[in-house]
RNA sequence: GUGGAUGUAGCUCAGUUGGUUAGAGCAUCAGAUUGUGAUUCUGAGGGUCGCGGGUUCGAGUCCCGUCUUUCACCCCA
C-alpha cells in the first residue's frame, strides 16, 4: 500500500493552522464589508476561452487545464495528434481550466450580469486560485486571494480607500512594519517617453521592477542587452534615484514630465490620491511612491499597488491597480473602468508566522470538557452539557468510558481551559468541581454559577 | 521551463574510510497512582533507511534513474 501524498504545491490546514488563517480571513472580510463591498463567489473552473490571453504568455502557461469528460481523444484530428505538439492538441481535449486569479472571473461576471448590476459596483471575493508554477518559498500552486474591486467609476476615492483598507487590515491583525508601494502606469510611460524608450516599455518595466532586489548595475546590464543606449540609461537613473518624500518625488517628476501627457496624468492622479488621504484624516505613513514599481499584470492602466511586509523573506503580500479595458476583453462595448487589489492570505500567514505575530489564544476549541466515571455520570453529564450549550458556551463531553487521567490529558491536548468532573457525589448534590486547567485551581459550584463565571471571563 | 540541495520511527534529527541485530529526543501506549491532568520514575510498541535499478563478499552510506520536499532564476499573491 502506497503512502498517500498531496499534489505538489498544495497543503492541508489542520485545526491549529486554520484558527490562525481564519483570524486573518475574518478581519479582511470585516474591513471589506465596512467599506461597502458585497460578497461574490464564482466557480473554481472557467471556460479556457475566458482565461487565456488575459495574463500574457507566461500566465497562459501557468493555467491548470481540465481534460474534457468522456472519450476526449476520440474526435481529435489525427494530424494534430501525430504532430506531438501539445499546443495543437490542447484546445481539442480541454475546454475548461482552474481560475488563475479573481479579477478576470469578476470581469466576466460583470459583463454577464450588467442588466442587474448597479454601478459603481463594489464586490469582494475570497476564494482559492491555482497556478501551475514551480512551488518555492511563499509560492504555492493553490492559494487564497482576497479581492476587493470597484467597477464603473473613475474616482480616485477608490485608490485612496484601497490604501485605507490595507492600513486597517494590517492594524487589526497586528502587522505594523510594512510598506504600501504605489506608482502609476502613466508615470512609467512618461519615463519611457522622456528617456526615449517609447515602444520599448516592457523590457524597461521588467528590468526596473527588480531594482531594489538586484541593484542599479544589474538593471543597467540587463537593459544594455535590450539595446538601451548609455544616454537613456543615464537619464533613466537620474529619475529613478530621486530620494525624499512622496511630495518631493512628485515635484521633481512634474518638472521632468512637462512634455508627456500620460506622465502628467499619472502624477496628477497620484497627487490627488495623497490629497484625498489627508481629507480622510489619515496620512501617507507606510505609503511610498516607488517610481521603479512596475510589477503587475498586463491589464493595469492607472495606479498600481504592491505591499511588502518589512524584514521578512516573503515577496509581496498584496497587490492591485486600476484597469480600464478589462471588460472589453469580453466584448463589452462600453469602457468600464475598474480598480481593485488582493490580499494573499498564504503569504500574510507565512510572514506573521516568521515574525511571531499570532495571538496565543487563536485556537478554536471548547471552553469546557465534562469528565465522568461511568454510564450513570455520563448520562447526568449530558444534562449539564445541554445547559452549558444553551448558555452559548462551547463545550463537550468525553464520549468513552476512560480513566480520569486520559480524559484530563485530552482536555490539555485540545487546549480546553476548564473541566468538570462528575461522579456520584456531584449527581447527588448538584455541586460540581469547576477546574481551571491552567492554574490547577478547583472550585465547587452549581452549574448556574459556573456559567456566570465563564461568561464574566469572556 | 532552467539550475542546486534534500529524503532514516508519527515529528525533529544522529548514523565514522561501505562491515554483524540502524540509534536519540519528543510523541503514543501501559504501569507506579480504584475520583484529578500538565512536573517525576519504570517499561513497551513503532523502520521494506522515498521508490526502482546497479557496483560489491557485504549498501542507510558509492553510482544511475525516478518521485517528494525545498532554494534560486523566469514570473508572481
Amino acid at each position: 500500500m502506497e503512502k498517500p501524498t498531496l499534489p505538489k504545491g498544495t497543503r492541508d490546514f489542520g485545526p491549529a493552522t486554520m484558527a490562525k488563517r481564519q483570524f486573518i480571513f475574518d478581519n479582511i472580510r470585516k474591513v471589506f464589508q465596512a467599506y461597502g463591498f458585497q460578497p461574490l463567489e464564482t466557480p473554481a473552473m472557467e471556460n479556457l476561452s475566458t482565461l487565456t490571453g488575459k495574463y500574457g504568455e507566461e500566465g497562459d502557461q501557468l493555467l491548470f487545464k481540465i481534460l474534457n469528460s468522456g472519450d476526449f481523444l476520440k474526435d481529435v484530428d489525427n494530424q494534430k495528434l501525430e504532430a506531438r505538439n501539445s499546443k495543437l492538441v490542447t484546445p481539442a481535449i480541454s475546454e475548461k481550466g482552474l481560475r488563475y486569479d479573481l479579477t478576470v472571473p469578476f470581469a466576466r461576471y460583470v459583463v454577464m450580469n450588467r442588466h442587474e448590476i448597479g454601478f459603481p459596483f463594489k464586490r469582494y471575493q475570497i476564494q482559492p486560485v491555482w497556478r501551475a508554477d514551480r512551488p518555492q518559498k511563499g509560492r504555492y500552486r493553490e492559494f487564497y486571494q482576497c479581492d476587493a474591486d470597484v467597477v464603473g467609476t473613475n474616482s480616485l476615492l477608490c485608490e485612496a480607500e484601497i490604501i485605507l483598507m490595507i492600513k486597517e487590515v494590517f492594524g487589526r491583525i497586528g502587522i505594523n512594519d510594512y510598506t504600501i508601494k504605489i506608482n502609476h502606469r502613466g508615470v512609467l510611460n512618461g519615463i519611457a517617453d522622456v528617456i526615449g524608450a517609447t515602444g520599448n516599455e516592457t523590457p524597461m518595466f521588467v528590468a526596473i521592477d527588480k531594482l531594489d532586489k538586484i541593484g542599479e548595475e544589474k538593471v543597467k546590464e540587463e537593459l544594455r542587452t535590450k539595446d538601451f543606449t548609455e544616454k537613456s540609461l543615464t537619464s533613466l537613473f537620474e529619475i529613478l534615484n530621486v530620494k525624499g518624500s512622496n511630495r518631493n518625488k512628485l515635484a521633481f517628476l512634474f518638472s521632468k514630465f512637462e512634455g508627456t501627457r500620460s506622465g502628467q496624468k499619472g502624477l496628477h492622479d497620484l497627487e490627488e490620491v495623497f490629497e484625498l488621504l489627508e481629507s480622510y484624516g489619515t496620512d501617507d505613513n507606510h505609503v511610498e511612491f516607488d517610481i521603479a514599481l512596475a510589477r503587475g499584470l498586463s491589464y493595469y492602466t492607472g495606479c498600481i499597488f504592491e505591499v511588502k511586509i518589512n524584514n521578512v523573506s516573503i515577496g509581496s503580500v498584496s497587490g492591485g491597480g486600476r484597469y480600464d479595458n478589462l471588460t472589453q476583453a469580453f466584448g463589452d462595448k462600453e469602457n468600464l473602468s475598474g480598480v481593485g487589489f488582493s490580499f494573499g492570505v498564504d503569504r500574510i500567514y507565512d510572514a506573521m508566522e516568521e515574525l511571531g505575530l499570532f495571538p496565543k489564544d487563536a485556537q478554536i476549541s471548547s471552553k469546557v470538557l465534562l469528565c465522568h466515571f461511568d454510564e450513570a455520570s455520563l448520562r447526568y453529564g449530558l444534562s449539564v452539557l445541554s445547559k452549558l450549550r444553551a448558555a452559548g458556551i462551547a463545550s463537550e463531553i468525553y464520549p468513552d468510558q476512560a480513566k480520569l487521567k486520559k480524559q484530563l490529558d485530552f482536555a490539555n491536548k485540545k487546549m480546553i481551559p476548564y473541566t468538570i468532573v462528575i461522579g456520584s457525589d456531584e449527581m447527588n448534590s448538584g455541586v460540581l468541581p469547576f477546574k481551571n486547567m491552567g492554574t490547577g485551581e478547583q472550585e465547587k459550584l452549581e452549574i448556574e454559577k459556573i456559567i456566570e463565571r465563564i461568561r464574566s471571563q469572556a
